[in-house]
DNA sequence: GTAAAATAGTTCGCATTCGAAGTATTAATG
DNA sequence: CATTAATACTTCGAATGCGAACTATTTTAC
């Protein structure tokens, strides 16, 4: 029972200090460009996905609905996107990319290339157990949180 | 080149989302105990290394300085922790659990166990990969981190 | 067609996190 | 011994993130 706990311990420590890691080498990433790693990561969705509104924005961003209202409020004051009235449904709202926004992201293609370079050193097939496994672990958190809320 | 940046992009997303996921399932085993996940990881670290200082502390939570001496500072309004100098060396603060930190500390273990049971349901070869990969990953990560600062 | 329920966003108060710049204390160097 | 450097910690302003409570709009149901 007791080495569970530390396996547990090791498990929730191992993930805080790559969560740590990552947003150090984003952040270096984020901060040529005066903007931080969240904005970043959301101008990738929205080059990807245009024209989503704020919900899905939140889904892809694995993050709460306030959350991402507030990362769009200061994007958009920013002028990095813009947020309209959609015309046919008018509780959604449109974002997209500014052409300050479509720089940035280009931009940013360049500096996340050479500094996550190296992490393609990384063998495919470890990759791949990595995301499986994740997904286990994500499968098996998500479970017992349905659970809660029965 | 494309599939290169995709991949880096779906390492990035698994690991907000596991990130997210954890913090959900740990703020349910906090919220029952009035507390909040990370200072229940306090609580358990400092259980562990008893007597320990702020800069020790932060390390253990892969935190900042000032981020860790913030926790500690509500925690020790909140009578969980307390923070006495040392004799010896007047810069360091010695970090003690209070009776009621205790307290909470150790219904934390049951709770815990009880929320974060399933997760021994992973496969031992899983953890082990899983720790193996992470570790890969943080290596190259901190490399990068070293040679931006020369 | 109107009342109720569902959906999309916002706002609030709070905790967490960062880096940069500051204070205090100790150690090292001359 | 005094100046300087290093260490431990705090404080500041800003961004991020949460849940709960709110407004506005659309859909569903009677």
């Amino acid at each position: 029972m007791k080495e569970n706990e530390q396996q547990l311990d090791e498990i929730v420590s191992s993930f805080r200090r790559i969560s740590h890691a990552f947003q150090q080498l984003l952040w270096k990433d984020a901060e040529e460009l005066d903007i931080t790693p969240t904005q970043l990561i959301v101008l990738r969705k929205l080059s990807v996905n245009p024209d989503i509104g704020i919900t899905e924005l939140a889904e892809l961003l694995h993050l709460g609905n306030s959350a991402a209202s507030g990362v769009v409020d200061r994007m958009v004051k920013a002028e990095l996107i813009t947020r309209q009235r959609s015309e046919i449904d008018r509780r959604i709202f449109n974002l997209a990319l500014t052409d300050k926004g479509i720089d940035i992201r280009e931009r940013s293609k360049q500096s996340l290339r050479t500094h996550l370079l190296p992490l393609t050193n990384i063998p495919l097939e470890d990759v791949g157990e990595l995301l499986r496994i994740h997904g286990e672990i994500v499968e098996i958190l998500e479970q017992g949180r349905e659970k809660k809320k029965l």
